[in-house]
DNA sequence: CTGAAAGCGCTTACAG
DNA sequence: CTGAAAGCGCTTACAG
């Protein structure tokens, strides 16, 4: 291991205390020491241990950041945010990989437990209310993003309203048979996209037909994947009596979905959810989440809960916005092309 | 706080070094205790706290990943490898994020200096000779990945190779005049693109055209991005006299390229780069990385590394491999159109 | 199988 | 402005 405080301290003639003071920008120290013991810590690349300054102050100065593994394209939008907003403060961040083959409360637990950061942003984790109810006996700063526990601080979209807008949207364009690209209901966002839906398709004066909500076979990120978005447009397609449109439950869903559709020279209008970078590129109609802003919102909560332990619990909701690109259009594109 | 060591040890009767042993799997424990402790410890929810043990051990069993801010689509799949190997071993990554606008060494040193984990990744973390020459001084285990530098272990894929091979199937095929995307070229995977691009041109019996190797506005991402690839394919397109096809410096970029062809309904051939995961579902011709692999030797590479710090250094490169989709074959595609 | 004690590298009142 | 000393929550020989 390299340098300590008492190497600094020694070599500057004095005590480990002024070698601390100097590092935590305490004001009583001489202008001359301080100089000196900067310039000999720079010399012998000393910066104080995290891990022992950690233990005496009782805080570790980080911010933990819990992801699924792999973590989705909308998880990296909401990361500029929060990295932005987190620059502000004296924090650091780390972020931890949680895998989705093992427990996921048990690997949550563990980070907890382990004291690895002062406040800890759950993001896309989707456990089970008892699950959240377990984390709770911890009582340590928790914001749970793009996921929702009357438990704990939270900001998210809303998805019912998003999913319901899209839904509504199509029916509205003149297509009656709306089909829905669902994902694993383990995730709220998505049992709530799948809600929107249905609650759309009543409201318009239809029935919902179960069968038109389709997921793929790929189970990888809760089913957040172009794989499982290909294979479940692949089985509408083929059904005897296809549907007239579809609400994608992600970007990156409708991006296999797209591509079933060439593979197939089939084309169905197609509104999905996120608004990721890509989309803007591939001409996806979506219903936009304002990434960033749930990133920024989310660390001033968390440092607000660090501050405050006792303060009220509070949810954002944001309501995500319509974005209308080709996607949806295709009537007018299919009339080009014929 | 919650608890500590002592009330665990308090509540069980025993000493805390007899906690600690439980803690560390030492078999000198009678069951008895062993289980007693336990469910104690469940009880509480207690767990060693990271800080206290890595000050004790002096170390922190922490693997750190450095990756630059908004990680790119590559760096997800790398990740993927990362963690599979790690979980063989008995370590916790953690991510650190570099910010892009900030001075680079100076974040680098940071994390080295307050000793955050037992060893690094820099992952696609591109500084100059000197900068890396600079890192040295903390002889701390340090794998460089998607980068190169002879003080360092590191695994990379061989740019040079994939751009001839990639350019020159381009000329192969009928196309004389091959543009390139390029990106900022203080990444050495852009420059050593750049210089494979170039030795194709040249093999094949052509002059370089320095015209041709244009790169976009947007300089996120070290110019790795939907919009600098987009812009870049304007300038190409808005040319007198445009390329017969082009070979883009990543998919993400081609992503963009791909837009800007069909916003002015112009397409030309094109290869890219990395094969990340969308580039199956929009048809991208590119040089296969094999990422995951990346990932795996990595690790193998820093485990190795740390318990033997003496070892000699090595560089393992891997060979990309030409993917043949739809993009490169636009010939076929346009009779099809036309 | 178990405990007492030293030590890890810091911070922070307290005293001067 | 500076230092001596206690303490943070652990681990780990050492002794029994």
């Amino acid at each position: 291991m390299s340098a300590t405080i008492y190497d600094i301290a020694k070599e500057a003639g004095v005590s480990i205390a002024t070698v601390s003071r100097v590092f935590n920008n305490n004001k009583n120290v001489s202008d001359k020491t301080r100089q000196k013991i900067l310039s000999i810590a720079e010399v012998k690349g000393y910066h104080p241990r995290a891990f022992a300054q950690g233990l005496a102050r009782r805080n570790t100065n980080i911010i933990m950041a819990i992801v699924p593994v792999i973590s989705n394209y909308f998880f990296m939008e909401v990361l500029a945010g929060i990295q932005d907003k987190l620059s502000e403060y004296n924090y650091d961040l780390n972020i931890y990989n949680i895998k989705n083959n093992v427990d996921l409360l048990q690997q949550a637990e563990y980070v907890l437990r382990k004291g690895m950061g002062d406040g800890y942003l759950f993001i896309s984790i989707h456990l089970g209310e008892i699950f959240w109810e377990s984390l709770k006996r911890y009582d340590v700063p928790i914001i749970l993003m793009d996921e929702y526990d009357s438990g704990f601080d939270s900001v998210s979209v809303d998805s019912i309203e998003g999913a319901y807008t899209a839904t509504t949207y199509l029916i509205k364009h003149q297509n009656q048979r709306i089909a829905m690209l669902s994902a694993l209901p383990q995730a709220k966002p998505t049992r709530d996209r799948v809600h929107g839906y249905k609650r759309a398709i009543e409201d318009a004066g239809y029935l919902v037909d179960e069968d038109l909500i389709v997921r793929g076979e790929d189970t990888n990120r809760d089913g957040f994947t172009e794989k499982a978005g290909h294979q479940a447009m692949m089985k509408l397609i083929q059904m005897n009596n296809p549907p007239d449109a579809c609400f994608s439950a992600s970007d990156i869903q409708a991006v296999g979905a797209l591509k079933a559709m060439k593979d197939s020279n089939r084309y169905i209008p197609m509104i999905s959810f996120d608004d990721i970078q890509i989309s803007e590129y591939l001409g996806l109609s979506t219903m936009r989440q304002p990434m960033y802003e749930i990133g920024i919102l989310a660390v001033e909560k968390l440092i607000k809960r660090i501050n405050n332990p006792k303060a009220m619990i509070s949810h954002t909701v944001f309501s995500p916005e319509l974005i209308i690109r080709d996607s949806s259009e295709l009537n007018v594109r299919h009339q080009i092309i014929e």
